[in-house]
RNA sequence: GCCGGCGUAGCUCAGGGGUAGAGCAGCUGAUUCGUAAUCAGCAGGCCGUUGGUUCAAAUCCUACCGCCGGCUCCA
């Protein structure tokens, strides 16, 4: 079934395609197979190849076969908008996380009207099961060939590749740079869906052109894709915009502004808990609690540098003709509070933490939810020590983040950024801190990305992020590295050997913003908080009015037990009662009828719709409490386990 | 900031040049009920805001504001 296509007749006689390769050593695997791997390679199944080469079949089913569909897809999509729209000029068109995309540049922009001709054109294009064909062009050639087309953005891309040769894939009409490797053919492409248009800049840059990029998904076979669609209408349930409302946590108001949140009372308390608990760790940990205002004169911003390299995002006000600054970042404030007496190298380091609240003005498209705002508040500190202590202190901060990680169970990957181009300080500097954070993370032995020039302006950073309900990422902790406002603000301790030294310091959050956090959360959890977390607690329900003593009596109890408890008792059926107390996620809701009424009891109902035993008020508020308190309970032994090490 | 889509009752959504609609929620009444919706009645709207087109605009067009999906930027 493998014939040698008219252009290998050329070919060495002893060389065969991937896919005779793959066929003789097991012909049932290769007829699946949609490329072959070379030793973690991937090969088209047309490729030429030694026949003795160990070839493994990469089957539909593994994530690299998904990648190289997808990436088929885009190509068949390319196809189809350029015989649908004549003159469109076609840019990149990666397979991407959960599916694939391809950039257009049109005389207008695509529309979500242009996608069901495109699916058609696509799926045409798919029946005709056209083989995918890969030739190596000269560059010369295939800048001509893309010239003559006039596809400028191929010719700029291979332009930039600056290779001698290049990759070419055509199927029918189309041909297209490309490095693939394809599936063998148009067939094969099971299921796809395109999902959404977008602008995009070319080559990610804002100055450059905005080009019409149209998503999409693709998979082999229709209930998968089924099946990921869904996945994503279950995700948006998730979405704590949605929860947001629904949970009664916060509003957003177009009165007020974008981006500006308006916490209710159930998402205040879950706030205040979370506060509290920064309060009670940092504390712990060696932190002071400290507080800035948030206006400060727009002079010491300027000697910070916030002025000259973060003005845009600020927000400027005049007050008696002095201008003033309303804070951005905690940072400024901290360093008059070091500087308010003469430091010794004894006294290093100084942590003085702030639940800060910032504002900075974002661009208008990029607010989100609570995860992008233009108020927030950081759990921000800024640790000053002796440069011998910087990588010790930064490890501490990264246990510190561990701990609250677990506690909320989410896991995060770690990024190391480094300079950017808009920033202050020496070369020496920033390479020593980039080697303190470095280093650092070496110690702790987790894996990380390094990300080139992502830094703050002031200097390097560790970031740690987080995925939301959508498999968007979210930078939460950061710790970053700073020798620059320590020179700015000349601060200075007196070290053992009488000498007057420069410190160095660590900017630093554990959740980030609160804001975003809790939005993140909230996906995480799908709104049901665990129990310390839960905004209501117990709901105490009644079955008829008979119980409303009762019930008034258990709510105070436990409102009194410093239990966040509220009643129900509304002349409503319990089953309706219970579907409200559901529906806002209530952790315990306690039921009261004549039975319980007689016997002076409670019959506990979990968020799950278990039923627990009949028991005493007393029973309850000891088990209630037991629970509550024990995720706080390990993170606790897990902190002092590490101290004594 | 840029590209596209969208703003109708507290919420979810119909209506698309000629008197503003539903379900849920709310209020009132009846019902006293055991684990995800008891029944009936009533009330509720500058159709995001501004200009414009038209005899007539929720509906068509401008511009703003906001939201959604991306891009860029970031906690």
């Amino acid at each position: 079934m493998f014939i040698l296509a008219p252009e290998m007749t050329s070919a060495p006689q002893e060389m065969l395609t991937a896919g005779q390769v793959l066929a003789n050593q097991d012909p049932k695997a290769a007829r699946k197979a949609i490329a072959a791997r070379d030793n973690g390679r991937l090969l088209d199944l047309s490729a030429r190849v030694d026949p003795r080469a160990q070839l493994s079949p990469v089957l539909p089913g593994e994530p690299e076969a998904l990648e190289v569909l997808r990436h088929s897809a885009a190509h068949i999509m390319a196809e189809a908008v350029k015989e649908l729209f004549p003159g469109v000029k076609v840019a990149i068109g990666p397979a991407i996380e959960d599916g694939f995309y391809y950039d257009f540049d049109y005389e207008r922009p695509f529309t979500p009207e242009d996608l069901p001709a495109i699916e058609q054109k696509m799926a045409d294009i798919v029946k005709k099961n056209i083989a995918f064909e890969s030739e190596v062009w000269d560059s010369d050639k295939a800048r001509q060939h893309f010239t003559a087309q006039d596809e400028a953005y191929k010719v700029e891309l291979i332009d930039a590749l600056d290779a001698e040769e290049v990759g070419i894939y055509s199927q029918g009409g189309f041909t297209d740079l490309c490095r693939g490797p394809h599936i063998p053919s148009t067939g094969r492409l099971g299921a796809f869906k395109l999902t959404s248009v977008a602008g995009a800049y070319w080559r990610g840059d804002e100055k450059r052109p905005m080009l019409s990029r149209i998503y999409g998904t693709a998979f082999f076979d229709r209930k998968e894709l089924k099946q990921h669609l869904a996945l994503i209408e279950e995700a948006k349930k998730r979405d704590h915009r949605k929860l947001g409302r629904e949970l009664e946590l916060f509003s957003f108001h177009d009165e007020i502004g974008a981006g500006l949140v308006v916490w209710h009372p159930r998402g205040m308390i879950l706030r205040t808990v979370i506060e509290n608990l920064e309060r009670s760790e940092h504390l712990k940990r060696g932190y002071s609690m400290v507080q800035g205002p948030q206006i400060l004169k727009r002079e010491l911003w300027e000697r910070s540098g916030h002025f000259d390299n973060y003005r845009e995002n600020m927000y400027f006000t005049e007050v008696d003709e002095v201008a003033y600054g309303l804070k951005p970042m905690n940072c400024l404030a901290h360093m008059l509070i070091y500087k308010s007496k003469l430091r010794s190298y004894r006294d290093l380091p100084l942590r003085l933490f702030e639940l800060g609240l910032v504002h900075r003005h974002e661009k208008s498209g990029v607010m989100h939810g609570l995860t992008r705002v233009r108020a927030f508040t950081q759990d921000d500190a800024h640790l000053i020590c002796r440069p011998d202590q910087l990588e010790e202190e930064i490890l501490g901060v990264m246990d510190f983040v561990t701990d609250f990680m677990e506690l909320f169970g989410f896991e995060y990957s770690l990024e190391l950024s480094t300079r950017p181009d808009k920033s202050i300080g020496s070369d020496q500097d920033w390479e020593r801190a980039t080697s303190a954070l470095s280093k650092a993370l070496e110690a702790s032995g987790k894996a990380y990305e390094i990300n080139e020039g992502d830094g703050a302006f002031y200097g390097p950073k560790i970031d740690f992020k987080l995925t939301d309900a959508l498999k968007r990422s979210w930078q939460c902790a950061t710790i970053q590295c700073d020798f620059t406002l320590p020179e700015r603000f000349d601060l200075s301790y007196i070290g053992s050997d009488g000498d007057s030294k420069r410190p160095v310091m660590l900017h630093r959050v554990i959740l980030g913003s609160i804001e975003r956090f809790i939005g993140v959360l909230t996906e995480h959890y799908a709104g049901a908080f665990p129990l310390w977390l839960a905004p209501e607690q117990v709901r105490v329900l009644t079955v008829t009015e008979r119980a409303d003593a009762w019930a008034r009596e258990i709510t105070q109890a436990l409102v009194d037990a410093d239990i966040r408890a509220q009643s129900d008792l509304r002349n409503e059926k319990l089953g309706a009662k219970v579907r409200e107390a559901q529906l806002m996620k209530v952790p315990y809701m306690v039921i009261l009828g004549d039975r319980e009424v007689e016997e002076r009891q409670l019959t506990p109902r979990l968020r799950d719709g278990k039923n627990l035993q009949p028991q005493t008020l007393e029973e309850f508020i000891a088990m209630f409490k037991d629970e509550e308190a024990e995720p706080l309970r390990r993170l606790r032994q897990k902190a002092r386990q590490r101290c004594q090490i």
